[in-house]
DNA sequence: TTAAATGTTTAAAT
DNA sequence: CATTTAAACATTTA
C-alpha cells in the first residue's frame, strides 16, 4: 500500500525512538516473509534507520542492517513498554497499510515477524503477506538485487534527465512513473495525482511527451511527493478509527483525482472524474483537462 | 458473487 | 529483443 510518502513518514518517526535501542529478540510468525538469519540482529543496537525508494531500512551495529518492503498492505507498529497493561495507543508509532492493527490489540492474526526491544516492540504486520523483511550485511542489503535495480527518486535528478529517462520508452507515461527501475517511488495514488497536476492523460506515449508536459510532470510528481510528506502519507479515508485517535496520515484529503470516479474534477473547467484500468492498476482521470 | 485494494514478479502473448 | 498483458501472490472489504 505505501509509496515513497508514506515510507519516509514511518522512517522519520522511526529515526526518532529506535536508535540506541538493542534488539532482545526476534519472533518469526510466519518465516515465508523473512529471509535471512535472524540470529544475526539480536543483542545489537539500532544506529539509524533510512529509506530508498518504498524500502525502509533499519542499520544495526556491526554493519548489519534489515530491509522492510510494505507491498500492499505491510505495517509496521512501534510500541513503547506500557507497565500498566493497558493499550495506550498514544504510545504508539504506526506506518504503512491501515488497519485496525494500528490502535487494536497486537500481536494480532496479521503479525509476521516482531522485534522485542528493550523498553519497546516492533510488530511486522502484512494481511496479505506480499511483503518481506530481510536481515544481512548492511552491504548485502545495499546490493540487494531489488534495490540496486532501483531508478533515481525524481529528488535527485533534473528535468533533462527525467526526461532523457522518460522519452525512452513507448509505454503509457503512468507506467513508466510508476516502473520502480525507471523512477522510483512513484505508486498508483500519486502517479495518478501528479497526472492531473500536470494535465496530462495517462495513456500519453512517453516517448511523444512534449519538452513541455515533461517539465510540468517533473514538477508535479515532486509536488504531490512533497504533499504526501507534508501531510504524513495517505490513510484511508474510512479509517475511522484511526482518525479517531489521530494516528495517520491525512494526504487522502487531497486527492486530486484517486479514488475520486464519478465525482468532479477540482478545476472550473473540468469534467467528471473517470476511471479505467492501465497496467492492471485503477487509473483516474480528467477527461477534459488531462490530454 | 464479483471487483478492487498505496506492489512487485513471472510467464505468456504480441 | 522490446513491450504488453495477465496472472500470481493472499486477504479483506464493498
Amino acid at each position: 500500500m505505501p509509496e515513497l510518502p508514506e515510507i519516509e513518514t514511518i522512517k522519520m518517526q522511526l529515526a526518532k525512538i529506535l536508535p540506541g535501542r538493542k534488539i532482545i529478540s526476534v519472533s518469526l510468525r510466519v518465516r515465508k516473509i523473512f529471509q535471512g538469519d535472524e540470529g544475526m540482529i539480536v543483542g545489537k543496537r539500532v544506529t539509524g534507520v533510512r529509506r530508498k525508494a518504498k524500502v525502509l531500512i533499519i542499520d544495526l551495529e556491526k554493519n548489519v542492517s534489515v530491509a522492510f518492503h510494505f507491498k500492499m498492505t505491510g505495517q509496521l507498529v512501534f510500541e513503547e513498554n506500557d507497565k500498566s497493561q493497558t493499550l495506550n495507543i498514544k504510545k504508539r508509532i504506526v506506518g504503512g497499510h491501515p488497519t485496525e492493527d494500528f490502535v487494536g490489540k497486537l500481536p494480532s492474526m496479521h503479525t509476521r515477524v516482531i522485534f522485542y526491544l528493550n523498553n519497546g516492540t516492533l510488530y511486522f504486520n502484512d494481511q496479505r503477506m506480499f511483503g518481506w523483511v530481510i536481515v544481512d550485511t548492511t552491504h548485502n542489503i545495499d546490493h540487494l538485487p531489488f534495490i540496486e535495480g532501483l531508478g533515481p527518486e525524481l529528488f535527485d535528478i533534473d528535468s533533462d534527465k527525467f526526461a532523457k529517462s522518460v522519452l525512452k520508452f513507448k509505454r503509457p507515461i503512468k507506467l513508466v512513473l510508476m516502473d520502480q527501475t525507471v523512477i522510483s517511488g512513484v505508486g498508483n495514488i500519486y502517479a495518478n495525482d501528479a497526472l492531473w497536476e500536470a494535465g496530462v492523460d495517462p495513456k500519453t506515449v512517453s516517448s511523444q511527451m512534449t519538452v513541455d508536459q515533461l517539465n510540468r510532470l517533473f514538477e508535479s510528481v515532486k509536488k504531490v511527493l512533497r504533499e504526501g510528506i507534508k501531510y504524513g502519507g495517505a490513510t484511508a479515508a474510512d479509517a475511522k478509527y484511526i482518525n479517531l485517535h489521530g494516528l495517520g496520515g491525512h494526504y487522502q484529503e487531497h486527492f486530486r483525482v484517486y479514488d475520486r470516479e464519478g465525482m468532479g474534477c477540482l478545476r472550473k473547467d473540468g469534467g467528471i472524474i473517470n476511471r479505467f484500468v492501465l497496467g492492471g492498476r485503477g487509473t483516474y482521470f480528467c477527461p477534459a483537462c488531462q490530454r
